[in-house]
DNA sequence: CGTTGAATTGAGGTAGCTCAATAAGAGTGG
DNA sequence: CCACTCTTATTGAGCTACCTCAATTCAACG
């Protein structure tokens, strides 16, 4: 689970391969992978905290700070749809070809590295396992939303909190961000609601509950999750963030 | 927007053009590549009203019928997290590569066709149009649930209901199954309210208001849509259900 | 015409909302 | 280091949209 060490070539140790990581830990690159894809041309991006950006046709690939999907309608309280962690793909309008529908908006200051859309084509085209961790990453992309919806729908305030809480534990915690249920957030808890779809203040009050059931630690906007009470009262089963494989035969690898 | 007349080859007319229709409204393909499609080696399937289903690794296209996706988990009141309607496609496993999180399940009668992902994969091979064309479905699939998010999330009952509605109308209207606001559907209230987060009871008082004031009336389960009105009461912009095609250069065609 | 699943209605109950005020941090300039 | 400001967190007090439970009616079907 350990990211490899080369790969630190054309990119200051902030972009280094920690963003190669979540690709990696797929488990379908090979080292040589890897090793390819750090050879690309990546043109590193500081994007401002609450300002928007959009990667277009590029391959964006988050390497620090904490992005949000929203919306892209107009002004006012936009719905967020995905909170977008380093190692995370930005947007995947490089393989649909779609405008896309959302919008990306950094909630901190954030680093991301692009790659443009030709050179990520033609190093495919060679490694097409590349395109296959990528395509993947798709997946568990909308598996994310998909369980979003059933915590919405089916989870109390409580439960969908705890739920939300874990999944960020577990999806930093295998980019080496997180340790011991330890990690740190910088969402308000206004920005939480918008995501779980709940009230600013009923986020404060249960987050107090889950302090109370010792569920929960906060010192900032540092936490320390229980993860063993906090997994119980979400309900929380991983499978949906990791890419299991289907053992199948090829795909648009070709 | 019509489907074009050729491609009925291998296949009945149950199963006829209809499920290029969707593909070929997204404008991406050229009537030969539609020819190509129906050159493909479809399997027909037909699944029984309220079992499960599994395209696996093959493209799989409902030609009739109405489905649902949903959380694979065990029994129980399980979350849906999409509706699948004649024209689309039931699961992507077959491009992501992804063992799916969720499973199809059938309401009523269904007739499906499906390709191997093999004959697929050599087609694309020669025809990158329809590839793009599949992708920009997986786009607007999970662009259906980001709307579907907010609709939960920060619609009320009344809004949400008329949105489900209205997308329900847009969609069969573009495969030529909904004339003037009308058309049918095989889903209970109940099913309407695990899809919608809303219990039994209230879809009913809240399709009750609807009728109320006008904006819908039914007869079994043939619906009625006043469209304007509708539209107004959900808020409903139908962008997210159009592949608008960024005027990008190429993608994984090649 | 009895059975069965769905729609409808009634009657409370409550989780989460809104509004509004207060406290607590985190800068920032002096 | 303090005064000032701005954002965020917290608390209190009602309120309501939606839920649950439990009948009852309706419709289809053998």
């Amino acid at each position: 689970m350990t990211a490899p060490a080369y790969a630190r070539h054309s990119m200051d140790e902030d972009f280094g391969p920690l963003i190669f990581r979540r690709l990696w830990c797929g488990r379908k690159l090979k080292p040589e992978d890897v090793e390819a894809l750090s050879h690309l041309h990546w043109v590193p991006q500081s994007i401002a905290a609450k300002s928007t950006f959009n990667p277009g046709t590029n391959l964006c690939i988050l390497a620090s700070g904490l992005a949000v999907r929203q919306r892209a309608e107009g002004p006012g309280v936009r719905q967020m749809t995905a909170v977008v962690l380093p190692g995370d793909t930005c947007s995947y309008e490089f393989v649909t070809g779609s405008a896309p529908t959302t919008v990306l908006r950094a909630l901190t200051d954030c680093k991301a590295m692009q790659a443009s859309l030709e050179d990520v084509v033609s190093l495919v085209e060679q490694r097409p396992a590349i395109l296959q961790a990528l395509l993947s990453h798709l997946a568990v992309d909308h598996a994310v939303t998909e369980e979003l919806v059933t915590s919405i729908s089916t989870r109390s305030a409580l439960e969908r909190t705890a739920h939300f809480l874990c999944e960020l534990e577990f999806r930093l915690r295998r980019m080496g961000l997180a340790n011991n249920g330890q990690f740190s957030l910088s969402m308000t808890q206004a920005e939480i609601g918008v995501y779980l779809g709940l009230s600013a203040v009923h986020v404060n009050r249960t987050l107090q509950e889950l302090r109370k059931r010792g569920a929960l630690s906060t010192r900032g906007n540092r936490l320390t999750l229980d993860l063993e009470q906090m997994r119980s009262i979400a309900g929380f089963v991983p499978d949906y963030l990791t890419e299991a494989t289907a053992d199948a035969p090829r795909r648009f690898d070709a």
